[in-house]
DNA sequence: TAACCGTGGCC
DNA sequence: TGGCCAAGGTT
């Protein structure tokens, strides 16, 4: 970087070397008057911070925000996770998606526990041997956490970096070091701390800790300003000092497919409980292992009938229009719904029953009361939330 | 390196 | 309805 510290912006031009410190300080301005509140940035204690960051991988904050609160309720501490068993973790998680998270998050606690007296590793170089814990995630948490000055690179800063000096974005080796040598070169130097890095007790950010607020204020400012599709210049900070002014190509993704897919919803009355038939996936499946659903049924076998619900669930690159086939209707009544068990609507429950895949195994009539502490899959727990059979509501049952 | 893993929301 | 995602990690 160049020497100059003046202060003008004639020398931090658009062509010229990013200033760190001009950046740094427009930055840090901008985020102080315009950081989201978040549940996680109230907290310093590194495991909280831990979880908050896997379960930001690849998902939005909108959708983390409630699971976070719940997650931390269920678990508060590393301890109470790691003693926890992996069922109650995905129960947990049910919902949010990409389950391997959890179940790495729940290893690398036990691991803590096991090998570590409890600690939670401080260094990225450390953080980076556990599970789940990539690179990004490593500095994350030594910065946010520890105060380690390493830079972060997520989709947003990238996207950031690569806008503010104009480099091509050719998906190559060469390419991402640079980013990350350019992302470095911003971070401000602090010693690395050994000890959680405490907050300043405020509550909301920036907390005082220089790099971890930093690499913060990267990422708000790649998701809030720096979109991918429609940049708001007028509103960023550093806006003169950016190389492209948002003019940047954005990567072609893989096209979607769309696929049908029906399955059976099967209540049954016993006694004053109401009971719902579950398939449990395979524990060596590819997607979602171990997890519960309702069970499958083969196209052929619903043609003509009318389903209790028709709904979108998309799955990666597939969007799946999925329709739900009840033999039981559910009638409402006054604040509530209940189970007509007398009452089949257009086809009995053996008939439909009988179609299931001769595969179809590991079925298990399951308490309505008890679903919200089971794993069930995304589209499950949409599909009986839906239909009412079970409270939407992420509260899961006490002990 | 590239494919794969889940999801809810927005337009 | 269909397209496009969003704070990655693993294999």
């Amino acid at each position: 970087m160049k020497g100059s510290t003046t202060g003008g912006d004639a020398a931090d031009g658009p062509r010229g070397e990013l200033n760190p410190i001009t950046f740094r300080r427009r930055l840090m301005r901008w985020y102080r008057d315009n950081a989201r509140a978040l549940p996680w940035r109230d907290t310093s204690d590194p495991y909280g911070i831990w979880v908050s960051e896997i379960m930001l991988q690849q998902t939005r904050v909108a959708a983390v925000i409630e699971y976070y609160t719940e997650f931390m309720r269920r678990f508060p501490t590393l301890v109470s996770l790691a003693l926890a068993p992996e069922a109650d973790v995905l129960a947990a998680w049910s919902g949010l998606g990409y389950y391997r998270r959890a179940r790495m998050l729940h290893k690398a606690a036990q691991f803590i526990m096991t090998e570590r007296r409890g600690q939670l590793p401080s260094s990225s170089l450390e953080l980076r041997t556990l599970p789940g814990i990539g690179e990004y995630t490593a500095a994350a948490i030594a910065s946010i956490a520890f105060g380690e000055s390493v830079a972060v690179v997520d989709g947003n800063v990238e996207r950031v970096i690569l806008r503010l000096t104009g480099r091509a974005n050719d998906a190559t080796a060469a390419a991402r070091r640079f980013v990350r040598e350019q992302a470095q070169a911003l971070v401000p130097h602090a010693p690395v701390t050994l000890k959680p890095y405490s907050q300043s007790g405020e509550g909301s950010p920036p907390s005082g800790n220089p790099a971890g607020d930093h690499n913060q204020a990267m990422m708000e400012l790649g998701a809030t300003v720096c979109l991918p599709h429609a940049p708001r210049c007028s509103e960023c900070p550093v806006h003169s000092l950016c190389c492209t002014r948002g003019e940047h190509p954005t990567p072609t993704r893989t096209p979607q497919r769309s696929q049908p897919a029906a399955c059976l919803l099967d209540l049954r009355k016993r006694g004053p409980a109401t009971e719902v038939l579950l398939e449990c996936r395979p524990g060596d499946a590819a997607v979602m292992p171990a997890m519960y659903e309702l069970p499958k049924l083969p196209q052929e076998a619903v043609e003509g009938l009318e389903p209790a619900l028709r709904l979108r669930h998309a799955i990666t690159n597939t969007n799946y229009y999925v329709q739900v086939y009840s033999p039981r209707r559910l009638v409402r009544s006054g604040s509530g719904s209940h189970l007509s068990v007398d009452k089949p609507s257009t086809v009995s429950a053996h008939a439909l029953r009988s179609v299931l895949p001769t595969e179809t195994q590991n079925l298990h009539w399951t308490r309505t009361t008890r679903l919200a502490s089971l794993p069930l899959t995304g589209l499950t727990r949409k599909i009986l939330q839906r239909l009412k059979v079970m409270k939407n509501t992420r509260i899961t049952l006490a002990e």
